[in-house]
DNA sequence: TTTATTCAGAGAACATGTTCACTTAATAAA
DNA sequence: TTTATTAAGTGAACATGTTCTCTGAATAAA
């Protein structure tokens, strides 16, 4: 059964959502998000300022979808980019640093995307549950590699081992916004290198 | 040289430092933090609204402030009840769930808590990361003596090992509130037995 | 003691996120 | 084709965090 072709209606809705965004994200990539106002999103996508609550229900969520793609592509890339013929400690770090060099060259938006992670909607909460589901899968993955290779010990639960990985990044990424603006991807990637050193052996 | 004694004014001020304070937290434990005003609060304290701002920068740090002392009263109470003849896991799963168990019973306060923590003022970041300093030492001196117990490889560093412990703790407690409200203390701290396993090994 | 200064407190004013009543173009029904 | 319904868009109204101007009690200075 062939999906019935968009009315106009939808077609217009769709148009004025992607000028909302676009908008968004001019702003939030430019300005803190404190000082990014609704109302300011509204004036640059030329439309009524109710209007960016037929589309989106809060401020949070705007930031979240203006956000999004760059963290799938992100995610993506990084993935992509792991490199097949070296340790799992390097392909973790490789990946781990992708992520904070995004994260410190945003900083703002950035600090303000994680800190309301736990007020957002529960559409981008399964959203981000399953991102984070399918990064530690993908961990897993490259961990019983690793294991097969005799670089890791086999006796260790590969998914375990991973959620205890992404907890080491998640606490490098957190001190990042809670101790004096730590924002070279360098010293991060470094710090996480000696906390996972610690789990790995 | 004696500190000069309080006047007038130092002592009314303080009084109704204490009167908002009191206030604050009589609605931070009942209501959600979102649903408890700045209005409210005055009004409770029958003071004018203006004056919480004489007194806490914003309702952050009037939330921080009203929270904690029972951080520090839950923090020293659980460091005093570790059990001495027990193994590190164990003294740890312990006062990993002290905090869980507050946690969990003030949910919609810690949600607010932990998550606005990038935001902070200096002053309570200053506090915050004070707190885990000594609590990432603790930590360090109890695995120190489990290294010396034999019971952990004394050749692994104890303050990083300190902190990857930390890092699993931390990542537990935030799925406390990215995963559908998980709020039975047990739960989590099974949870942070099995991170905790991989990294101790 | 009188006068001048300071600052804690008050509440009006302001800024911004959000809601809501209204409008009208688009769509469905008759 | 006409009429009825729907929903995208609008901006006024509202709620709440915060700022700001003013007041007068407290303190300092003369």
């Amino acid at each position: 059964m062939e999906q019935p072709k968009a009315n106009r209606r939808e077609v217009q809705k769709a148009e004025t959502r992607i000028l909302i965004l676009e908008s968004a994200r001019k702003l939030f990539k430019t300005q803190d998000y404190d000082t990014v106002t609704i109302r300011g999103v509204a004036a640059l996508a030329r439309i009524g300022l109710g209007t960016i609550y037929k589309h989106f229900p809060n401020k949070l969520s705007l930031l979240a979808a203006a956000f999004s793609d760059d963290l799938k592509k992100l995610y993506q890339d990084a993935m992509a980019t792991v490199p097949d013929n070296q340790s799992f400690q390097t392909q973790f770090i490789h990946i781990s640093k992708r992520f904070f060099t995004f994260y410190t060259t945003h900083y703002s938006l950035s600090r303000a995307y994680l800190s309301h992670m736990f007020f957002y909607e529960q559409e981008w909460l399964d959203e981000i549950n399953d991102f984070d589901d399918s990064y530690a899968q993908k961990m897993a993955e490259l961990i019983l590699a690793a294991q097969d290779r005799g670089e890791i010990n086999p006796e260790k639960d590969c998914h375990i081992l991973a959620l205890a990985l992404m907890s080491n990044y998640f606490f490098v990424l957190a001190n990042c916004f809670l101790r004096g603006k730590m924002t070279d991807p360098d010293k991060l990637a470094a710090l996480l290198e000696t906390l996972v050193e610690q789990t790995l052996l």
